[in-house]
DNA sequence: ATCCCCGCTGGAATCGATTCCATGGAATCG
DNA sequence: CGATTCCATGGAATCGATTCCAGCGGGGAT
């Protein structure tokens, strides 16, 4: 007695039209006291749920949003997709919540689905070079907002971190502590945020007048494996770096692998910062020293941007500043790790 | 010239009715390889995407399933979802993947929005003691299918872990390295996997002959700080445990943190066994031994399982089998632990 | 040659909710 | 007291796709 409800049951059992009963449910129009109680009465005895799939057939609007994330076992997209659900959620907006799994073939499906599902508006944390069905979505005119990642070439909203700014918090840090050689671990050139923190990077290394030995500089692919590769290259140069910085968590976490089984210990023989703070990073030994964002905010945000783009309000690009949780593993200072022996 | 196109234009512009043209783009009914041929090309050369909102209000189902966790960001969960949603797409289902944030109210939320927008089943790991809207799903004939717990009273398909067989293997491998005094670190009992893994850890103790004494079982509620504080009141009682079980993998690390704060050193002055194996686990210092089950499989299991129910075949409950993963966590034996300094 | 059947098609009803339009009655004003 | 306005309401059109029904025409059987 409850699945198959409609609203023609709730006016046939108060005793209106079905007309009448729309308007008192959805409280747009003008109703009488004694018509609203007795629809309210009967839609709560039948147990009536509207059907959204029928409103959103009817008026344009279907109060669902589609978040396309790379991956949602990456607690830093995971913490964005929690800040975006509920922002959404007090605006009661349903989020549709879709993984490209690091994969543009993936991220093309689930704008698909997207499109197909008429959601209102889209939130994605773009993969790749923006081909494809990227370029679909502004033909289709569908509110879209970038968050953490850009792609050129798109006038759309974003709400990204302050790579620039997290750069010279984590390039200065090392370099008070008398580092000169820093060993970069990038990011892919084919994600925004591996060019910007790049650009930032090479920029703080001059203007803090340290060693820009080219050498210095690898770039992985945001992958943990990638990080371990690249800090290998980097140990086992000429003159290898004092301390290492890593443009993505999970990257950091591969390059600490790496070097443990170096025989080098992070924070005493060569220090370490990485981008992202996630939650247990203060729990590894050491704890790792890293620029954050907070993700939940970024995600938050970006839902605010899409609901105002959604409504046909300006929406301005924002850009959210990163700061410096200094932990252990920067504590080395350069003198203990030049030559230290690799088990 | 993309966002409106109906099937109307199509068949227009094919120069059939929209009945043929829907014929042939569903493809469930003969039609002519001329009209075939016309309205495919009509359709790709528009550019249209069918509306999925009109074809779930006609139809009556909207190829669209929700998954209700406890908490995205718990990477546990994540994997379920992640598990779940690719069974999905490969019988392009989507999955609407709702967050209950830990909280029966936020749950009771989604799981009305899931009605109300019709969703074709849902895939829950349900909080609390199944009042509420969980009731309201079984009066609705959802189909439903519970993941990693269960709610008494509810005539589900389930995908569980075989959580006796996991204590076992735990309460076994410290056993076997001389404990005889195991430290519980229990679930609420609120929680099914709560009830179960006490059971079990109670089962597993008498059979291998250990101490049973009472102090040496707490509870904590899933989540980090409650892990700590029965760490601690586990390691100040009269006689301490010489190891640990924590029945959840964030209640390991408020453990583990609160152990460290203390200045005992996991894995040589106390052995610790934690439920779930969590990616980073390993790298860890020292790495967790941890009882694990395969979270994505949990998810994938449950989502075949659920396609089952809607599709009106039987579904059968699954257990999944755990597995032990012996770290070095879990090397210190009883002697060195009795009677350490807390620092 | 006639009849029947079957493949293909157009037209129309349908799903459930919203919204426009017209109407009836009450209230207000001169 | 009659005319105008306004409020509440019922009825109907509408959103986009699916599907039933009936009809048209062609091919095979007799």
């Amino acid at each position: 007695m409850d699945a198959t409800v409609t609203l023609k049951d709730v006016a046939a059992r108060a005793g209106v039209s079905v007309g009448t009963a729309s308007r008192v449910l959805s409280g747009h129009s003008a109703t009488s006291p004694a018509a609203r109680e007795r629809v309210r009465a009967a839609a709560t005895e039948l147990g009536y749920r509207v059907n959204a799939r029928a409103q959103a057939l009817r008026s344009a609007r279907s109060h669902a949003v589609g978040l396309l994330v790379s991956d949602v076992r990456n607690p830093f997209f995971a913490d964005i997709a929690h800040g975006a659900e509920q922002t959404a959620l007090a605006s009661s907006y349903v989020t549709l919540l879709a993984n490209a799994n690091e994969d543009t073939a993936q991220q093309d499906t689930y704008l698909d689905v997207f499109l197909t599902q008429r959601v209102d508006g889209i939130i994605i944390a773009p993969q790749g070079e923006g081909r494809g069905d990227l370029r679909a979505l502004e033909r289709a005119r569908v509110p879209l907002v970038f968050v953490d990642r850009t792609v050129d070439g798109f006038d759309v909203p974003s709400v990204t971190a302050d790579n620039a700014q997290g750069v010279e918090l984590a390039v200065a840090h090392l370099a008070e502590q008398g580092h000169t050689r820093i060993g970069y671990i990038g990011g892919p050139p084919s994600v925004s945020t591996g060019r910007a923190r790049l650009g930032a990077f090479l920029e703080a290394i001059a203007r803090h007048h340290l060693d820009d030995d080219p050498a210095l500089i690898t770039a992985g692919d945001f992958r943990r494996a990638s990080g371990g590769t690249a800090a290998a290259k980097l140990l086992t140069s000429h003159r290898p770096p004092t301390a290492l910085l890593a443009a993505d968590s999970l990257m950091a976490v591969g390059a600490l692998t790496e070097v443990r089984e170096r025989g080098l210990r992070i924070g005493e023989d060569l220090a370490l910062v990485a981008f992202d703070d996630i939650e247990w990073f203060g729990e590894l030994d050491p704890p790792l020293t890293v620029v954050a964002h907070d993700a939940r905010a970024l995600g938050a945000t970006a839902m605010r941007l899409l609901l105002d783009v959604i409504d046909g309000r300006a929406a301005e690009s924002v850009v959210l500043p990163m700061r410096l949780l200094p932990r252990r593993s920067s504590s080395a200072r350069p003198h203990t790790a030049a030559g230290h022996p690799s088990a």
